[in-house]
DNA sequence: TCACGCCCCTA
DNA sequence: GTAGGGGCGTGAT
């Protein structure tokens, strides 16, 4: 058997590692290390798995002797993210510490470099390429593969899977990639000619100067196009030809993979926390410090006779907290049913109680017995999103109380940046431990738990509730700085939002059908007038296609540019239609706010009805970088409200016979808040008189006194007020008001000259976060800001409005969490028939029986506004009707 | 089928 | 200028 040759592109892979990882990673000094954590995976895995005899790792260096021949090659390349360039220097010696080769050579591309390995090699030892880059595909050989990294997957391609994946063989795909180009290095190739017809040209005539020499018998307008592009393709031709002579001062024994430095790479882990790989370095060099809490499966127990259920059942109570979870047989918790529970509590190992396996080896009796386990409130519970598992009981009639902890949140209050809280990325995290997968667990039966063995089920669901335990212990000392967020606000929130989402709200389906039927009807007239308008038929709904119907037909002149090209947002419309008197714009603008309502709220919501009549949002509490919730599957937080026709939609959310809902709403809560930080001035007497903020915000800003302030004026002072809360700057004030720069500056001037300690407040925002590395909210809630240290100003500009806006933003989540809770409970004790229905952000629905409803409103009233002490008054707005649009 | 860009709904 | 969810078109997979 040949020795193998690995061949990788370095650059490659650092850029797909990068990419590939959606969460922020860094060292705990800050340093981003995404990219070197997937890489390093890879090598890990190659290493061990493929055990190459020969490897060497190419990265490119400089420009190569394609910018001389073509200085527009990679042209197009956006700069390397920031992040991803700080980690640049550290993969060579992250490579040599592993035990492998690495290097980059000025002027030559990797590419170059490893065709010159690869074709010297392949008669002497079996070469594996590994590169997501298709262009290695024409140095494919009977001795020489490409390994491809995907999402998840991964291909090993020899000659006949190129032909398979690229329709021509290795040795023509130089002239496939001549006729293609390549749009991500900025190789011009024949326009409108991809790789379906490429391979077809190829395979007819030959290379891709017979298929030019051809171009008249192809014809037509891909002939002329053929016949165009001559000389860009004889130039792409060079450009994708990978050189295999580069003069290499190498033998391949300087190839040869050696055993890994693990005390140097120990030292790299540690620097970077990796703790997965941390643990193996340390295991390796045989250190006795390395951790000992391995996740030890084969000690878990099941539960399944009645003798075991006691000692399970006497080892809780005493243990006075415990870790458990739920296994069901879905996801989602309103239809998803028991399957078992696992319990975990400190000194003994995890275990797993069966109770509806098809199996039949179930525990007789379990639920009954541990039901008054999980409804005592003096046993506290921790687990992994307890959400899920306190509705799934409620369904089976267990009110789960006690909780005092929940990993998820913990890790959403620790680090709110992160974008996953789930188990198997915080296992990772904190114990560097890889959980048993649930599609592994289930693969064989179906994806149905019901259906897995007793004894593979224990593994998998134990293991859930001992990884909860071995989480919240590592995570205490980072947990115990945001202590007060996570323990007055987080953790009290789950049962209240488990009961709103459970409770669900009504809505008239047959009102929603036929405004479905009359907004269908009005979007028919409105297409027809607008191809009437245009002259011809296009797709409305594509903005590529209304685009040259505006700017070339048309001749109207673009207002502000996307990525791709003119904008025709709704702002460009409004304006085209203002100042250029365009009549299509303006039958676009009623089109496109008829289409939006149809397809996104009055079609999809009667879908969303449950079997009870009512639908049930998902409120997720570790999504929002601020704190505040968000909702989905529907999200009910952007049910419309500005519009007439939008209005109508919210009209047809009612409240069941006897009952109204009551809307109660924060009045200006976050200019409130600003002013609370603030301290004393203008802003604060101002809403301790009750006044309204708009107008003294007018009265000073234009030297006037308040009653005279006009309309206008007011409205100017508005757009001010809520652009402050967000960093806003002169330039965007300016297009808000459709008024010139200049002036929208000397508003603003004016703003601080006359709020003083506003502008003192952002500037202290921004050199607290600075300092202190994050931002910080009334209780203690941290968002952290890696990119206040970015060079690049749009970046750092970016973080600082973060800076300011977080904490108000933030502040104002606080608030209404406590409320809701505050709410929560007066309403369990007093009012047990008026429920929490809804949050969007700074109001709450209810639904009250009629004859409550004025009680109720003083009770949730008096909630909301003394949740807290501020500088300022909090203040809210209520209504009441039979119609969420009544009640508001 | 999926990722991405554009657009638009909310606070 | 902040924070979200989601529909649709487009082009690659």
């Amino acid at each position: 058997m040949s020795k193998k040759l690995y061949l990788v592109d370095g650059s490659n892979q650092a850029f797909r590692a990068f990419f590939a990882i959606q969460n922020d990673m860094r060292s705990p000094d800050g340093f981003p290390t995404r990219a070197l954590f997937g890489f390093t995976s890879m090598l890990k895995k190659m290493l061990e798995t493929d055990k190459p005899d020969y490897m060497c790792v190419l990265f490119d260096k400089g420009k190569s002797f394609r910018n001389d021949l073509y200085p527009e090659y990679k042209g197009q390349r956006p700069d390397m993210p920031e992040d991803l360039r700080e980690q640049w220097p550290h993969f060579i010696p992250l490579c040599n510490e592993w035990g492998v080769q690495a290097m980059a050579m000025e002027g030559y591309e990797a590419d170059d470099i490893i065709g010159t390995f690869a074709t010297h090699a392949s008669d002497q030892l079996d070469v594996t390429i590994v590169s997501n880059d298709k262009d290695f595909a024409q140095l494919v050989s009977p001795h020489v593969r490409l390994l491809r990294f995907g999402r998840g997957n991964e291909a090993v391609l020899g000659p006949d899977d190129v032909e398979d994946k690229w329709g021509v063989p290795p040795n023509q795909i130089i002239e496939l990639l001549a006729l293609m180009g390549d749009a991500s290095d900025n190789i011009p190739g024949v326009p409108g000619v991809g790789p379906k017809k490429a391979a077809a040209f190829i395979n007819k005539y030959g290379s891709a100067k017979d298929v030019v020499a051809n171009a008249s018998d192809i014809g037509g307008k891909t002939g002329e196009r053929v016949a165009a592009a001559a000389a860009d393709v004889a130039m792409a031709r060079t450009l994708v030809t990978i050189k295999c002579d580069v003069p290499l001062d190498l033998e391949l024994e300087d190839l040869a993979v050696v055993e890994p430095d693990w005390a140097a790479l120990e030292a790299r882990f540690t620097a970077y926390r990796f703790r997965r790989f941390l643990t193996l370095a340390q295991e390796k060099l045989g250190d006795a410090a390395a951790p000992t809490t391995k996740v030890d499966r084969e000690a878990y127990r099941s539960i399944t006779d009645s003798a075991s259920l006691d000692g399970l059942i006497d080892h809780l109570v005493r243990a006075k907290r415990f870790a458990f979870d739920t296994e069901t047989t879905g996801i989602d918790a309103l239809t998803a049913d028991l399957v078992g529970m696992s319990f975990a509590w400190e000194g003994e190992p995890a275990v797993y109680v069966p109770i509806a396996h098809e199996d039949g080896r179930n525990c007789p009796g379990a639920l009954g017995r541990i039901a008054p386990l999980l409804e005592d409130s003096t046993l506290k519970k921790t687990g992994q999103n307890l959400k899920y598992d306190l509705k799934v009981l409620r369904r089976a009639g267990i009110q789960l109380r006690g909780i005092d902890g929940d990993t998820m949140l913990a890790d959403y209050v620790v680090a709110a940046d992160q974008r996953k809280h789930n188990l198997d990325s915080l296992a990772d995290r904190y114990l560097g431990h890889t959980m048993l997968s649930y599609a592994d667990t289930t693969k064989e039966v179906g994806g149905l738990f019901a259906k897995v063995g007793v004894d593979e089920a224990t593994a998998y669901a134990a293991e859930d509730a001992h990884v909860v335990l071995l989480i919240e212990s590592a995570m205490k000392d980072a947990l115990s700085e945001v202590r007060k967020v996570y323990d007055e606000l987080e953790v009290p929130l789950i049962s209240v939002l488990a009961d709103m989402e459970m409770e669900g709200i009504g809505v008239d389906v047959d009102a929603l059908r036929s405004m479905s039927v009359t907004l269908g009807e009005k979007i028919d007239v409105l297409r027809q007038q607008i191809f009437e308008e245009a002259g011809r038929e296009f797709n409305i709904n594509s903005p590529k296609q209304l685009a040259p119907i505006l700017f070339e037909e048309r001749g109207l002149t673009p207002i502000k540019k996307t990525k791709t090209g003119p904008s025709t947002d709704a702002e460009t419309l409004a304006q085209l239609r203002d100042l250029q008197g365009d009549a299509l714009c303006g039958l676009m603008l009623e089109y496109r706010e008829f289409a939006k309502l149809k397809s996104t709220y009055v079609d999809p919501l009667p879908d969303a009805v449950a079997e009870d009549g009512r639908i049930h949002t998902s409120f997720h509490q570790a999504v929002a970088a601020t704190g505040r919730l968000s909702s989905n599957n529907p999200n009910l937080q952007n049910i419309p409200i500005r519009t007439e026709a939008g209005r109508r939609i919210r009209g047809c959310f009612v409240a069941r016979p006897g009952y109204r809902f009551l809307s109660v709403d924060y009045s200006q809560v976050e200019l409130r808040i600003l002013a609370h930080f603030c301290g004393e001035g203008p802003l604060v007497d101002a809403f301790r008189n009750g006044e309204d903020i708009h107008r003294r915000t007018a009265a000073e800003v234009f030297g006037v006194m308040a009653p005279l302030v006009t309309a206008d004026q007011r409205r100017a002072a508005k757009a001010i007020n809520f652009g402050i809360v967000y960093g806003m700057s002169a330039f965007r004030l300016a297009r808000e008001l459709r008024i010139p720069r200049g002036r929208a500056s000397d508003y603003m001037k004016q703003y601080f000259a006359r709020y003083p300690q506003v502008q003192r407040y952002m500037e202290e925002a921004k050199e607290r976060a600075h300092s202190c590395g994050y931002a910080e909210t009334l209780w203690g809630r941290r968002r952290v800001l890696h990119a206040l240290k970015s060079s690049n100003r749009n970046e750092r500009e970016a973080a600082e409005r973060i800076a300011i806006n977080t904490p108000v933003q933030g502040t104002a989540a606080d608030i209404i969490k406590a409320a809701m809770i505050r709410v929560h409970k007066v309403l369990g004790d007093k009012h047990p028939g008026s429920r929490l229905l809804l949050q969007v952000h700074d109001e709450l629905v209810l639904e009250v029986p009629t004859d409550d409803i004025e009680i109720v409103r003083k009770v949730v009233e008096y909630e909301m506004t003394n949740v807290v002490n501020l500088l300022v008054p909090l203040v809210v707005e209520s209504g009441d009707g039979e119609t969420w649009d009544a009640a508001h």
